[in-house]
DNA sequence: GTCTATAGCAGGATAGAC
DNA sequence: GTCTATCCTGCTATAGAC
């Protein structure tokens, strides 16, 4: 009786084929036609089940994309441990491997962050949605894990601006993901994401300020 | 008599209010008849100099975009100096503060980058015009300013993989303006711009495996 | 709740005058 | 090279049968 049984219902499936196609192509780029399309159903079901296209945009945000987000918190609180204070290396690890590997599939990982990237370049009312709900409460955990764990007189603003690195690495290594391709010349295979989270973890962790325990 | 002196002829009109709605809102987003409003031209002038839409788009890469990524190229070149080998310090401050302050406009730069991060997401025509004309050369000057001078034993994947976390960065930085403003409370000013060539010159040197040099 | 049919409009593109 | 007028396609959204 989870959601996932549920995508025989019409309106499920409009949700989930509308959030691949709108990850894939933009929301301006969609019509309501190839939706429901690929939902297999009529055309009016988008106005029927949400009134119009803008708000089951809004809607793929409030019924897929911020629960994911939060299984994705989920996954990276779990594997950090229950542990109380966790180390700057646990917690630089712990984020990549949640968004890198984590709970998800490829294919529902990129579509995660290509939707994610779309919002962040302009300010949309999803964004806002978004931002309010589950990033700033993130970001500001984040921040308190770390703080502490510092080196002393590293302002409030600095941890920040660290956080923000390891999101822009994980989201880039993620939704560029063609180019990244292109230019090392690797697929996505098991065997290259754990490279990755190797490499974003030693690259974040120094940048902690902890590079003397590297060697 | 230089490209900008020709803002007066239609044609390069065009090219300028199709860059920056293009960036604003993406490629299906924007309609001819809005950009040649803002051009102050007629509709049918799209279609007499450019063919069609999608060819303007295209244009706009290859008349705007990439002879800008050139200039950006140069001011890193430059801010680098004549200089021989560059240690990762310098490459790492040179790349930020190119592609952070550099020759252009805030707004100049916020284009260029809305643009590219649209274009990383899916591979499209102009993608391809880009990375091999700029993108990939570029990454290789990179690599080989950086490979001497990282830790012996590190593969030219590895320096690949950190070039990409700094351009990843950088991009996050530009691209995602309003959020990170949104989150640290800080507004674009040249004083915060300074903070994140500190931030990101630091962040990206350690990871570059010369911690020691740090303190 | 799902369908067909259609209204009503905005989009890209073109023909042809000037 | 720039304009107006217009074609035609495809879009969102709705009305109303089932």
């Amino acid at each position: 009786m989870s959601k996932a049984d549920n995508h025989d219902l019409t309106k499920e499936r409009l949700l989930d084929e509308a959030e691949t196609l709108f990850a894939q192509k933009g929301y301006d780029a969609v019509s309501v036609r190839e939706i429901t399309n690929a939902a297999r159903c009529n055309l009016a079901a988008v106005n029927y089940h949400f009134g119009n296209k803008k708000n089951l945009y809004l809607e793929v945000f409030r019924a897929r994309w911020i629960p994911r987000s939060r299984r994705l918190q989920e996954s990276f609180k779990k594997s950090l441990g229950g542990a109380g204070a966790a180390s700057p290396r646990a917690v630089a690890r712990a984020l990549a491997e949640a968004f890198l590997v984590g709970p998800m599939s490829d294919e529902e990982r990129f579509r995660h962050h290509q939707l994610m990237v779309r919002e962040l370049g302009q300010s949309t009312e999803a964004l806002e949605l978004v931002a309010d709900d589950v990033m700033r409460p993130f970001m500001k955990r984040l921040a308190d894990m770390l703080h502490p764990a510092m080196p002393e007189g590293l302002g409030k603003e600095r941890v920040l601006l660290h956080i923000l690195s390891m999101f822009a690495m994980v989201l880039y290594f993620n939704f560029a993901r063609g180019a990244v391709t292109r230019i090392t010349g690797r697929e996505y295979t098991k065997a290259f994401k754990a490279r990755l989270v190797e490499h974003i973890t030693e690259f974040s962790l120094t940048g902690l300020g902890v590079g003397e325990d590297l060697h």
